[in-house]
DNA sequence: GTGAAAGCGCTAACAG
DNA sequence: CTGTTAGCGCTTTCAC
């Protein structure tokens, strides 16, 4: 007999059952009597099944009659038997089935990025058609974070994807190891013994510089992503522009030097956003002796730098040309589209969900790095007379 | 002793072990031989001390000499053991210290909407600080979407999150109550027999609207969000407006209504980007005989339709006043503030997450309605003449 | 094709 | 304060 919905406990939360009257479990026969959900022991007494047989019903790895799995599954619908409990098939096949994504910043940061959700987006898409769920791990990267966050100590997950990782992946990465959680790294250090996922900011960057100088600008200046932890905002002397802590903002900055161009200045951002990218171009622009092309390590920058020098009353790219890098889409500066490299974001995702996959079968992943793209738009033109 | 990582498995998957030799464990003493994890057992036999007793030292739920304490902790460095394992833990508690949430919309989508960023971002934080961890699960809202994410039929979860739930309620809510699942909505129906958290939506809207009409604007057009799965783009019939699917959409044209405001033209889009209110604003702006005025459900919608105001070439608010919904900072419109509904993101996102503590202890958590604000900025002005 | 048995690794009574 | 005991709910050999 179905019992009523509303006679059951609204929200029965699934609590470890107090002690059984004696020994044995409840009698057969009959279906739950408490407010307990039913296990699967349940449903086979009620199919006349063993258990064994009702777990072939419902994962079907094995032969079982039709029949008998027709009796299985209407017993399971009988007793508002919803399938097995993944926490016991969690412990019994030693896997949670769950991949945890350790973003490295403050989620409000991370995803007003539209870089990171559209890494994540291809990671989720790959990693559901697997069947494995995304946990996500905040991971403070400011100064004075506390620490690594409880869940990158406990929670249960098979596989680690580390995204944007550069300033703190010693202690993440080390914590990971111990407890051998097996890691992903998107974005990181290459030296790393972990599987990496990246594209060739170097090469990219080198690529559009000289796309600068080939239309004749020689004051370039760079805006960058942070150095550090400390996310400072200002210019960055020149002693200072070496090996900057996160592991991106060097490489771009490499790739600027590779091309033969030696910066004009070098502005640092405590963070890829419009807005730091808009205070960067008001202080470049109205410097005594401004640049004639900005570059900037991203595109969420760049387009505040665009801002900043539209508000300053000059043209782009006439008088100043501005570029960036990633290749989104900003409607927001249309009619405009903005010079930059064009990364392939959501491969990016899918190509770490791929080594998350071979990592779960026990390979070795190799390391990937992802071509870019130059794309010239609209932003950039020759440098003024 | 301790074995130099080099000499093990690199990244040892946690796998159920072989069948053990002769129904003992490994004999006592000696470290973890083969390649896999220790357990509990192995660190209590190596300090000497039951299994109990070492779980004590772990949880520190229960009485516990310090120097046992210390004895056991040692072992487990010794022996390079990380933890107790989460699974186990997990089964015996019955919990999995995970919440799903279930996200609306593609993450893509809804990621690129800082809207559902900043109270996912509330609601981590929130959770973060009860040791809980958050499952994302996409849910599709698009027409023909492949009915339920697996993640939602089987991955272990003690709590569920429905963000903007509204069209796709049904199965969603089915689908968890089956399960057992406890579940808060945020920003759904309130008719659902589940917690909800939201805003004032329809009061916030009101305000709003009486705004516009005190300074004067007679013809006032509404730019919507997605009325339903089929997520439509362009005007909207007077016979189509009532009742959208959607019901975040529903309450905010209710809220223009009861201002006793008749829309001049409605025109929905497919979902709240800058991009879908640069072409209502086209739109609109360009129909014979314009709006002075357009009310836009949301402040993405609303900075669209400010950008198609600029490129056609008309000063806002002197020729077009344009308002929106959310309240977000929008950096690429400076120096223009956009009037608009301010709601509480990361407190709705922390409301959910309180919702969520209230399920886990078995309490039911009253419905939340958090209050809005009216911020008037400078996209709003007296109508034209 | 089906059933019996053996745990996965852990925690929580309860007894000492 | 510590040890004994009894499972949490499930999957997977291995016999039959």
């Amino acid at each position: 007999m179905r019992i009523p919905t509303i006679l059951r406990v609204r929200w029965p939360l699934r609590q470890p059952r107090p002690p059984r009257p004696a020994g044995r479990r409840r009698p057969t026969g009959g279906g739950p009597l408490s407010s307990q959900r039913p296990t699967l022991a349940d449903v086979a007494a009620a199919a006349g099944v063993s258990v064994s047989t009702a777990s072939l019903a419902f994962s079907g790895a094995g032969p079982i009659a039709a029949a008998t799995r027709q009796r299985v599954l209407d017993a399971a619908t009988a007793l508002d038997y919803a399938g097995p409990n993944p926490l016991g098939r969690q412990l019994r096949r030693g896997r949670s089935g769950i991949v945890g994504v350790v973003v490295g910043d403050a989620l409000r940061r991370s995803f007003r990025d539209p870089v990171s959700v559209q890494v994540l987006d291809g990671l989720v898409g790959t990693l559901g058609a697997l069947d494995l769920g995304v946990l996500l791990i905040p991971n403070s990267c400011d100064a004075g974070a506390p620490a690594v966050d409880p869940l990158l100590e406990s929670a249960a997950m098979d596989v680690a994807v580390l995204l944007w990782g550069g300033t703190t992946d010693a202690e993440v990465l080390g914590a990971l190891r111990r407890r051998g959680v097996p890691t992903v790294l998107v974005e990181g250090s290459r030296t790393a013994d972990v599987p990496v996922v990246g594209i060739d900011d170097r090469g990219g960057m080198a690529r559009l510089a000289r796309h600068l100088t080939d239309l004749g600008h020689r004051r370039i200046s760079v805006v960058t992503l942070p150095f550090s932890r400390e996310r400072h905002e200002g210019l960055v002397d020149e002693a200072d522009r070496h090996e900057p802590a996160w592991v991106i903002t060097g490489r771009r900055l490499a790739g600027v030097l590779d091309a033969g161009v030696v910066p004009h200045s070098v502005w640092e951002t405590p963070a890829s956003l419009v807005e730091h990218g808009a205070v960067a171009g008001r202080a470049l622009l109205t410097a005594p002796e401004p640049p004639t092309a900005i570059l900037c390590q991203s595109d969420l920058l760049a387009s505040g730098v665009v801002l900043a020098a539209r508000e300053l009353g000059l043209r782009v790219p006439q008088d100043v040309s501005v570029a960036g890098f990633d290749g989104l889409d900003l409607p927001w500066l249309a009619p405009d589209v903005l010079t930059s490299v064009v990364q392939p974001l959501a491969e990016k995702g899918a190509a770490a969900g791929h080594a998350v996959e071979a990592l779960l079968a026990g390979e070795q992943p190799a390391n990937v790095e992802l071509p870019v793209t130059l794309r010239i738009g609209t932003t950039t033109g020759p440098a003024p007379a």
